[in-house]
DNA sequence: CCTTGCTTTAGATCCTGTCCAAGGTAGGGT
DNA sequence: ACCCTACCTTGGACAGGATCTAAAGCAAGG
């Protein structure tokens, strides 16, 4: 995630403390936090970093395709940074917790001329939802 | 979706104005509305009709299996009268428009067991986005 | 090392959706 | 036909997530 920051400030994002902490925040496979969870966390390590700052942050990660955006049925938002492997999210329905998941197939294809209504179709989301091994039982 | 409220009131629901006119609202193929939209139209029968009653009446219904909740990337919920054809959605990433679509392929089969990280698997949501031709050019 | 313009901050504000207590009513029972 | 009562509806308060604002702070080029 270091050499993350130091792509986009070639491309003139002014380095930061609190960028540099989100972005460390932010570092793992299956991380899928929230905004709030990245602000606590942040906050260990940067006490006054303000939640505008993380929102601030993320959005432009996100806007900047280095973070993915999750969005689970009306819970909060969870940043993926995971965002330059292509995959898919495996949900909990009772928990929220995440997983990735890489599925078989082209997905784009599966869906036929006919069927795209004069959209031009530039992405496909896959969720799968079930229950987690935490909250079965 | 008249026979739809003879089946709920067999099964013991209280057969409302209210809940009539809601029913009414959400008829038709590609109705996607949110449940402030679904308040609006209601209140054009029945002007007194209230926010709550309209969210609550949603709720049940989705409870029920009658209709299908469609999350839209943190904009307002999206309800779904169209809930017994299977379906998938194919999103306007400008306006948020939505169209059903039927994509081939068994999606559930797609994801190897290999990828289940001991959730018990049950439902598959696919969402394609791209640009509606109203927001095109 | 100074200046400039991008960043950060706290708090207000917005939007969606839920909760609550009080009053209203569907529809089974008589 | 009319009561009763449990279920419904109502408006307003409330909660969570996220954005906006104006003022203060600071990175980094000159």
């Amino acid at each position: 995630m270091s050499d993350l920051l130091e792509r986009l400030r070639e491309r003139g994002w002014r380095l930061t403390a609190q960028r540099r902490v989100v972005a460390e925040v932010l570092d793992g496979d299956h991380v899928h936090l929230t905004a709030d969870e990245v602000h606590a966390r942040a906050a260990r390590r940067l006490p006054e970093i303000s939640r505008a700052t993380v929102y601030n942050t993320l959005r432009e990660l996100v806007h900047r395709g280095e973070v993915l955006e999750v969005s689970t049925d009306g819970r909060a938002k969870r940043y993926d940074p995971n965002a330059h492997r292509p995959h898919h999210h495996l949900l909990c329905s009772r928990c929220g917790s995440m997983r990735d998941v890489r599925p078989t197939g082209d997905l784009l294809a599966d869906l036929p001329p006919s069927q795209s209504f004069g959209f031009t179709v530039s992405e496909v989301e896959v969720t799968y939802r079930g229950v987690c091994p935490d909250c079965a039982g």
